[in-house]
DNA sequence: AATGAATGAGCTTTCATTCAT
DNA sequence: TATGAATGAAAGCTCATTCAT
C-alpha cells in the first residue's frame, strides 16, 4: 500500500470511529440535544477534531444514517443473493431485517428523527438518501415476488405495490415493537405477519400444504411471551 | 354557568387556540427549530402569554400531541359505534384513519419527532400517552376482529395479536406514503392492504364471494395513479 | 407625547447608551478583541440585550462610527453657520476640529480600524458612510474658500482641490499627533499649518497685514511645549 | 561563506519569503481575518513551518510592518543622498513617497490596522517602531528644510515643526486618496500640496521666479483627471 | 527542518424563560 | 391577565498553536 493509501485508510478508519461514537450519542440524546462536545468525549478526541472529518453536525448526522443504511442494504443484498429459491430468499430477507432491527433497536429514535429531519429539510439530500434505499429494497422485494408468481406459489399480484406495502409493514411492525417497549418477540411478530399475508397470497395448492402450520401460528399470535 | 365556569371555559378555549397554532409551527420547523416567538406570533399573542397556559415548551409539545390523539381516538370510537356489523365497522375504521392521516399529512414530522422524543425521554409521560392511545385502538381492533370471527367471516386468529399487527401496518403504510412524497393514493394503499390481509383471513365461504373483487385489486396494485 | 413616542424615545436612548459604552470598549480593545460580553458589562446590561438593539457586532460598530461622525458633522455645520465672514468661519472650523479631535483622542484607534474595515469590506456600506461625510466637509471647505477668493483674500485656487487637501492635512496632523503620543499641542500644530498654508494662498495685501504674526508663528513652530 | 553563514542566510531568505506572502494575505483580509493557514498556503509551506520563523501571529504582523518600513526608510535615505541641492532632494523625497504609496496602495489597510494596533497595545514595541521611523524621516526633512533656509530659498521656519507637519500632511493626503477610491492622481495631489506650501514658505525672490507655474497649478487643482 | 493532525479556549449569537409593568 | 424587554446559559464552530513524526 502506498503512503497515500495508508493515510486515506487511516482517515477513513477515524471517520468510522467518530460515526460509531456519534450513533450512541445521537441515539441517547437526539440530534439537537447531542452536543458535539459529547460526541468528542465519547470518541475520546478533541471537539475540533470532529470538524476535521465532518464540516457540520448535520453532515455527521447524515453520515451516521448512511453508515447504517449501507450496512442494512448490504445485508439485504447478501441475503437475497445467497439463496436460490424465492421462498428461502423471502425467509432470509425477513431474517436479516429482524436481525438488523433487533441489533439496532436502541437507535430507533435516530431513525425517526432522521425521517422527521428529512421531511422538513429544504435540502433534498436527506430525503433522496432515504428514497434511494427504499428503491433498492423495493426492487429486491419485487423480484422475489415475481419469482414466487412464476413458480405459481403466489397469486397474481402487482409485485411493485406488494413490495412497497411489505416495506411499510416491516417498518410499521418495528415501530410498534419499539413503542410497545419490545414486550414481545419481533421475530414472532414478523412470522405472524407472514402467516397472515402469505395465507392471503398463496395459491390454493401451496396453501393447503402449509395450512396447518399457518393456522396454528394465527391462533397463537405473537404476544404470548413463551414462544416455541 | 357560574363565573368560575365561564372563566375556566375561556381559559380552555385560549389553550386550544394556542395548541392549534403550535401544531402548524411545530410541523413546519420541528420541535427545536420552532421558536416560542413564532408560536406566539401565529397565535397573535405575546410570548409571555403562552407561559400562562403551558409552563414549558415541552409541555406545549405534549399538549399538541394529546390534542391530536384525542381527536383521532374520538373519531375512531365514533366510527366503530356508528356501525353495527363488523365489516362496516372495519371499513369505517380504515376510512377514519385514512381521513385523519390525509388531513394531517403535513404534520407527520411531528409524529415522528414525538415518538423519538418519547423513546428517549427519561420521563415516561410521553411513552405512556402513546401507549394509552395504542391500547385503546388495539381494543377496538380486537373487538371487531372477534365479531368477525363470531360471524364466521374470519378464520380463527389471535385477535389481540392481529389488532397490534394492524396498528403497526397502518402506521407503516402512512410512513411510507409520506416518505414516498405522497406519490400514490393513501386510500388505495389501505384498500390493497385490506385485500391482501383480508384474503388471508377470510373463511372460504366469504372468500369465494369476494374473490373476484380482491383478485382485481391485487392485480391492479395501488401505484398507478388513475385509480377507479 | 403619545405612548408610542415615549417608547420610541426610550429605545433610542438605550441605543445611545449602548453606543457610548461600546465606544470605550472598541477604543480600548479594537473591534475584534472587544467582546460583546465586555460591551454588555460596560453598559451594565445582559449580553443578549445588545442584540435587541443591534443585530450584529458589525452593525454596532457602524453605529458607533455614525454616532461619532454625526456629532462631528453637526459641530462643523454649526461652526460655519454661526459666523458670517469666511475668515471667522475658517477659524471656527479649525477650532471645532481641534476640539473634536482632542475630545476623542483616545478613540483614534477606532477611526483607523473603521477605515481599515471599510477599505476591506465587500460591503460598500462602510466606505459610503465615510465618503458621504467627506463630501459634506469638502463642500463646507469649498464654500469658505470661494468666499475667501471673492473677498480677494485668497489667490485664485481650485477650491475643490484645496478643500480635499485641507481635509487630508487635517486628518494627517491628527494622526501624527496621536502617534507622537500627543507630545505637543494639537491646536498649535493646526495654527502652524494655517500659517504655512495661509501664507501661501493669501493675496499680497492680506499677507503684508499679518506677515509679522505669521513669521513669528513659523519661527516658533509647535513643538515647544510652553505655548503662549 | 561558512556553513553557518549559509544556513543563516537561507533562513533569512525563507523568512523574507514568508513575510512577503503574509503582506498580501494581511492586506486582503486584515490581521484578524487572515488565517495562518492562508499565509502558509500562499507561501506554499506547511502551517507549522511559519512557527519555525515567527513565534506568534502578532510577531509576523510586526515583521511585515518592519519589512515595509525598512523598505521605505531605505528608499528615502537613498533619495536624499543621491542629490546635492535641497530642492532636488525635496523633489526626490516626494517622488519616492509617491512611488512607495502608489506601489503599496492596496496594503493601506494594513498600515491603518497596524497603527490602530500600536495605539492600543500595552506593548510599546509597535509604537516605538513607528516612532523610530518617524524620527528618521523627520530628521531627513529637517535637514533639507535647513538647507533650504541656508540658501535663502525658504523663510525662517522652525525646521523640526515643519518636518513633522510635512510628514503628517503626507500621510494625510495618502489616506484621503485611498478613501476617495484613488479617483485622482496621488502625484498631482502631492504637487498641489507643494505649490500651496511652497508658495507660503518661499522667500520673495524665489517666489517671483516660480510664481507663474505655482499659480497655474493652484488654479488647476488635482481633481481633474486629464493631468498635464 | 518541515509538517499537518489534533486540540480546546473562546467567540458570536440564539432563545426559552422570567418578571416588572 | 397579558405583555415583551431583558437575560445568560448554552452550543456550534473557528483557528492559533502544539508536537509527534
Amino acid at each position: 500500500m502506498s503512503r497515500n493509501k495508508i493515510e486515506e485508510s487511516l482517515r477513513s478508519e477515524k471517520k468510522m470511529s467518530i460515526i460509531q461514537c456519534a450513533i450512541g450519542v445521537f441515539a441517547e440524546k437526539g440530534f439537537y440535544s447531542a452536543k458535539m462536545q459529547d460526541i468528542a468525549e465519547a470518541a475520546m478526541i478533541g471537539k475540533g477534531t470532529i470538524y476535521e472529518y465532518f464540516s457540520t453536525k448535520e453532515e455527521l448526522f447524515l453520515a451516521v444514517y448512511d453508515y447504517w443504511m449501507d450496512d442494512y442494504e448490504m445485508a439485504m443484498e447478501q441475503a437475497v443473493e445467497s439463496h436460490l429459491d424465492p421462498v428461502s430468499k423471502a425467509d432470509a430477507l425477513i431474517d436479516t431485517t429482524v436481525n438488523f432491527y433487533e441489533k439496532h433497536a436502541e437507535y430507533a429514535s435516530i431513525l425517526l428523527e432522521f425521517w422527521a429531519h428529512a421531511l422538513r429539510s429544504k435540502d433534498d439530500h436527506f430525503l433522496d438518501r432515504i428514497r434511494s434505499m427504499k428503491k433498492k429494497l423495493e426492487l429486491i422485494g419485487k423480484e422475489v415476488t415475481q419469482q414466487m408468481q412464476k413458480l405459481k406459489l403466489f397469486k397474481s399480484v402487482d409485485s411493485a405495490s406488494f413490495s412497497v406495502l411489505e416495506l411499510g409493514i416491516s417498518d410499521g411492525i418495528f415501530l410498534q415493537w419499539i413503542l410497545d417497549g419490545k414486550s414481545y418477540s419481533l421475530r414472532e411478530a414478523y412470522k405472524f405477519r407472514q402467516s397472515v399475508i402469505g395465507s392471503g397470497l398463496m395459491m390454493p395448492a401451496l396453501r393447503l400444504l402449509v395450512a396447518d402450520k399457518i393456522e396454528k401460528k394465527l391462533k397463537k399470535g405473537f404476544l404470548s411471551s413463551n414462544q416455541s
